[in-house]
DNA sequence: ACCGCAGTTGATACG
DNA sequence: TCGTATCAACTGCGG
């Protein structure tokens, strides 16, 4: 098809290397093709990224522009500053397309969108191609071949993949690409309704969204690449970059080790290292697509094919690559529910605090029912790293510095928050990791949430990560923690996972205090105290966990929705905390709760509600609330 | 229907 | 410092 006029779209697959859909683009040997990407507000304004992954974003699509333009000068990464929905009918108009070629997306929000523009270009008379390049195997395979159930564990996926074939071996990059034709934009710039702005509090300005103030080719007209100061955002904090170049760079360096590669095993990772961490750090480059899976695992599979001794998985290599789509595949038969627990048959019904309200009003933010506010508040310490466990807390101080944590950092932080200590529903965590993690991935993120929450795939509630021991079982000096928690830098490793035991000579010693909750001004020098008893925490949580599975409700049942579920959870304390239901309740609107004795609030205040401190964190909810 | 067993990655006490 | 038994007992799978 020597006339074909294609626009090949990136979104998700910001690379040359192993792209079945940009071969099948170049199949059609077309005479005219520009590689775009669009502005999607979605992304913009209505899903929380943090600064780090915005730039991780920009790193990827420049290395990526400079990648085609290797290929031919005339080409690059073409960015148009417009909602894919209203562009493209405009473009294919314009330019005179015939084709329309993208890698296929599994996400909720793309699988919405993509269905608006493929039936956008029929009507333009456009051909539409797309390709599965973001798993080892196609989803939508996968679930066929389990019979249209979801992957609820890795044999099940093995034996899956096993039947949908073998995984395709990587395909080469482009030698060549052809010309860009002519791109004229001379038509009306659609600036979209947004919506509510989730990002706003992260741009420098505030109110003065730049973003859509050029013109659909960027502020020169060049269609060039966004930067962090155009879209409103500070500069970020992570040392990590993005990049097809940077990935293929560190897979050649982690292959070049071959005995890592050979005998990696997961568990035996420590979450403890860093300079240099003990994973490979590929995970965020597989979220851009700036590394193919395919690629990877065939280059770790043929290292390792080599080798007796090898690991297998689930905690090799190339198994890190089987759970990844096991959620993909997952996903992809739960649907939309699989990242929360309303309509989802697959995840088990606990009552958490802080679950997601029933029925968010579409004009605001998902947003959540404070039902204890004891709870409120060792989440707002959780999200800021000020739990008073350091363990905790330097976990949390990484992952929002850097972007990225080990993943037996992620179980320790994610167990910490749910049953294994605040009680706290995995929907506020799942959308804590979603902000802060370069990697984010909604499948996965959901059903590791869901494993460590014993909601899905894991069971064994009773194995709980202590927020000492198990860090002290990596790190004993706690080098982690002097490194993100510098309040306790000095402190003698006796107390170092828990200066609240620490007697005054030591802590003089370090020249830290314990004292406060961390939260609004701190003063120089000090460190908060534990914002409870751990011991005592573990032994109500997995109490309230061993009801729950008593219980048995899955996320689909009635009776989470109408709330009567409550019925069913009389005499357990920790559901009963929740103070549904009866009386004057409403928490989130109490915006001038009086003072009350913080130090008697434990947690059985029954119906003693209403009256609660006034803190930072209530300004917090309100802002969150709009 | 029943039983036994495995399940990516625990904590603790003890020798 | 290490290996090992015990803890208290879940689900899902396969025979």
């Amino acid at each position: 098809m020597a006339n074909a006029r294609v626009v090949y779209w990136f979104r998700t697959d910001l690379r040359l290397h192993d792209s079945p859909a940009l071969k099948a683009a170049l199949d059609l040997n077309p005479s005219v093709l520009w590689p775009i990407f669009t502005w999607d507000p979605h992304y913009v304004y209505q899903a929380r990224g943090g600064v780090n992954r915005w730039q991780y974003l920009l790193d990827c699509q420049n290395d990526l522009s400079e990648s085609i333009q290797k290929l031919n000068p005339k080409s690059k990464l073409f960015v148009l500053r417009e909602a894919p929905q209203t562009l493209f009918p405009k473009l294919f108009k314009a330019w005179s397309v015939t084709h329309l070629v993208f890698e296929k997306d599994t996400d909720a929000y793309a699988q919405e969108r993509d269905r608006v523009i493929i039936d956008l270009a029929k009507k333009a008379g456009v051909e539409v191609i797309t390709r599965f390049g973001r798993t080892l195997w196609d989803s939508d395979e996968v679930v066929a071949q389990n019979g249209g159930k979801p992957t609820m564990s890795i044999s099940q996926l093995q034996s899956a993949g096993r039947k949908v074939g073998e995984i395709p071996r990587p395909i080469e990059a482009p030698k060549s690409l052809p010309d860009p034709g002519e791109m004229p934009v001379e038509f009306d710039h659609e600036i979209p309704d947004v919506g509510p702005d989730l990002n706003g509090p992260l741009r420098s300005d505030g109110k003065d969204d730049k973003s859509y103030a050029y013109n659909i080719a960027g502020p020169k007209g060049d269609f060039a690449i966004e930067t962090l100061e155009e879209l409103g955002f500070p500069l970020a904090t992570t040392p990590h970059r993005g990049g097809e170049t940077l990935a293929l760079k560190r897979l050649d360096e982690i292959l070049s080790d071959e005995d890592y590669t050979a005998t990696f095993r997961k568990p035996q990772t420590s979450p403890a290292a860093f300079e240099p961490v003990s994973t490979t750090l590929l995970s965020p480059y597989l979220h851009f697509g700036a590394l193919s899976p395919r690629l990877f695992y065939w280059r770790v599979q043929d290292v390792i094919s080599k080798r007796k001794d090898a690991s297998s998985p689930p905690e090799s290599l190339t198994g890190q690559l089987l759970f990844r789509d096991m959620y993909f595949a997952a996903q992809a038969a739960v649907g939309p529910s699989f990242t929360q627990t309303v309509d989802n048959p697959y995840v088990r019904f606990v009552p958490w605090h802080l679950p997601t309200l029933p029925d968010p009003s579409s004009e605001h933010e998902r947003t959540y029912h404070i039902d204890n506010s004891e709870a409120e508040t060792w989440f707002q310490r959780y999200k800021l790293g000020v739990t008073g466990f350091p363990w905790i807390d330097a976990l949390m101080r990484q992952l929002r510095h850097e972007g990225w944590i080990h993943h037996l950092g992620r179980h320790a932080l994610a167990c910490f928050l749910t049953r294994g200590g605040c009680y706290i529903h995995w929907e506020r965590g799942a959308e804590v990791f979603a902000e802060l993690l370069l990697d984010h991935e909604p499948a996965c993120n959901a059903g590791n949430w869901q494993w460590l929450s014993c909601t899905a795939f894991f069971s064994q509630y009773y194995r709980c990560y202590s927020p000492v021991s198990f860090g002290r079982k990596w790190d004993p000096e706690g080098k982690l923690i002097r490194k993100w928690v510098p309040e306790l830098a000095k402190l003698d490793k006796k107390y170092i996972y828990e200066p609240w035991k620490a007697d005054k000579q030591a802590l003089k010693k370090a020249g830290v205090r314990i004292e406060g909750d961390g939260l609004g001004e701190t003063e120089e020098g000090t460190y908060p105290e534990p914002m409870f008893d751990f011991n005592e925490r573990r032994g109500k949580c997995i109490a309230g966990m061993k009801k729950a599975y008593q219980v048995g409700l899955k996320g689909d049942d009635e009776k989470v929705k109408d709330g009567t579920w409550a019925e069913l959870f009389k005499g357990d304390p920790e559901a009963e905390v929740q103070d549904r239901g009866d009386e004057d309740e409403d928490e989130d609107e109490d915006d001038d709760g009086a003072h009350a004795d913080d130090a008697e609030h434990g947690a059985h205040r029954g119906k003693k509600r209403g009256k609660e401190k006034q803190g930072p964190m209530d300004k917090f909810v309100k802002k969150q609330k709009k």
